[in-house]
DNA sequence: AATCCGCGTCGAAGCGCTTCGATAACCTAT
DNA sequence: ATAGGTTATCGAAGCGCTTCGACGCGGATT
């Protein structure tokens, strides 16, 4: 493995010189800075990152905690983590991939060992037990969701509170009065999970104040989960027009249940997805969504977090605006018969 | 942040001591290791992460290099990156999360640095560009995917090949003649991905064999791919009585488009999938499918990962043996009218 | 001509740990 | 009693890098 002496060596210049080319944080002539590169390159020399950790006190690794929940729609999860490690990359930083498996402790592990310089909490629950140990340790982190108490906290997200109000404006601007929502798995609103209950929250504002009526039920994914679910909707409300759907694995077979039901969508219902666009469009019928814009919060979160450490930017909590795409899922409600 | 030393003197004794207490390479006496382990537990004492790696040339890392590619069905990989930093957590070590997007380039900087001890390469090509820097390096490194030239590499996949076989096999034994193969997206076998042309082989062979009509198309995901493969192989070959999906997102649209044209499952026509257990289960028809072990994939490659890192194991190549659950999906070829 | 300044470079210290050899204490076998 | 072997501990060297202070040099300022 070659070292930085031995490029030194090679260059004909002292060790720090080349570290110096290295970091620019000093100013070498241009013939020194020359010299130094071509050695680098001659000898394929990469800095030894356990040294340079050591020296520096910076990993230039971030952190990524990905909680191992399966009731939570994965590729969302991975879409983010994927772009989160993209970003990185970019600023210069690698990104160590922790499962929820370890729990807090990771936490604590994390900040102890300096084996990353911050760390970007994904699934974040409303009162996540991972916070206390986060302020406590004050290590530099982003969280991608939001908890109840976010003071002393960045945050990114997607704003579910104005998602869920805009997913009831759209169908009540269509002249939809009975709307029911099928949520998320019910283990998801036990846990406290702060996008189900926020979206909850919009929905239901936003529905009392134009007066439309509004279900939750929560369902988990699958087939027979929804049919139970659909079923027990119609049931309770046999007038409900549109549909909010909140829950990945459940569009398809939704979809599924309401043509196997005759009834067409969007003429007899609308639907109205929160899921990533992909999904929204790969669907058998071309849904009219909210996108989770999976690849901006990972990058939001990176930029965030790489702020901090480079000692600019602040804590703060940043909400992405939702955008609802009408797609062919929704149109006006039936007149009542 | 808390260091050896001060552990050492909080506990009386010397640095090394400390040191030795943590790795167990020398014997100590029960005192002293019960003195110097209520110190760290006192002074929350965690090793610092680069300081370790630079004395003990190991870092404790694992490398694991995702690639990025769109098409490929993000989910197993989600599923292998999760199971991954399970299984290396298990074995002490952390995950470094690599995305495509550096290239091969990765594969030296990784080696170089001496950032991670080793690595773990999945969707391998191939003739994947990365392997012929892997032997330049040798970098300890287990492939989840089979290139071409498997020497001096330790590789973990399924058994595409016999997933293949059993697939068909598992059709032919119930009188279907004219079987269709709903491949992956043609990018895909463009790239001449191990697993996708090795399935293709598979699947041939053995339809060779037992003298069964077999037809390959490609697809992309999604509900309108979907529509047009399916009606071009319905039309090429309108006998068709069995078909084999290997491509997650093909799966529910194929089902749709099936119920949608009147053709009942299994009666008309028979479907056996490739795919992870979760999605043959949750889809509307409980498919009858050779599942894709992620978790077993993750795990293997992380146990050989390690074997090497110490010193024990050697290069070889691990194909799980393909396992066929029959569900509601297959049944008795119709008789011939 | 003396002074100051900034630039480019070097040497050395030190980051926190592992590990090797040395040493002291004790035990066992002669 | 002495050599030889364990066992438990310590001190010091060194891993490869960053960074601080110092130094020499040429040019600008007085």
């Amino acid at each position: 493995m070659v070292t930085l002496a031995e490029v030194a060596q090679h260059a004909g210049v002292s060790a720090s010189t080349v570290s110096y080319v290295l970091s620019g944080k000093r100013s070498i002539s241009a013939n020194t800075r020359q010299r130094v590169e071509r050695s680098i390159r001659e000898l394929g020399y990469h800095p030894n990152a356990g040294a340079r950790a050591l020296a520096s006190s910076k990993s230039n690794i971030i952190a990524l905690m990905v909680p191992l929940r399966t009731d939570m729609y994965v590729p969302v999860m991975m879409e983010i983590a994927i772009a989160v490690a993209t970003s990185a990359r970019a600023h210069g930083y690698d990104v160590l991939l922790l499962t929820g498996e370890e729990g807090p402790d990771a936490v604590r592990r994390v900040a102890g060992s300096g084996i990353a310089d911050g760390m970007i909490l994904m699934d974040v629950e409303l009162d996540d037990e991972r916070l206390p140990l986060l302020r406590e340790t004050d290590q530099p982190s982003v969280l991608i969701g939001l908890p109840a108490d976010t003071s002393g906290l960045t945050c990114v997200d997607l704003d579910f509170r104005a998602t869920g109000a805009l997913c009831v404006e759209h169908l009540a601007k269509q002249g939809h009065q009975d709307i029911a929502v099928i949520g998320e798995a019910p283990a998801v609103y036990e846990r406290h999970t702060g996008f189900a209950e926020r979206t909850l929250d919009g929905l239901r504002s936003r529905s009392r104040e134009l007066g439309v009526r509004l279900l939750h039920r929560p369902c988990e994914g699958g087939y027979d989960a929804m049919a139970v679910t659909l079923a027990r909707i119609l049931d309770e409300r046999p007038g409900t027009s549109g549909l909010i759907v909140q829950n990945e694995s459940a569009v398809e077979p939704l979809l599924a249940l309401l043509r196997q039901q005759g009834r067409a969508v969007p003429e007899d219902v609308s639907v109205v997805a929160i899921c990533p666009d992909q999904v929204a469009m790969q669907a058998s019928v071309r849904l009219t969504s909210v996108a989770i814009p999976a690849q901006e919060m990972g990058r939001h979160a990176v930029d965030h977090l790489v702020a901090k450490l480079d000692g600019r930017g602040s804590d703060e909590v940043v909400l992405i605006a939702p955008e609802l795409t009408v797609r062919g899922s929704t149109g006006p409600a039936p007149s009542r018969s």
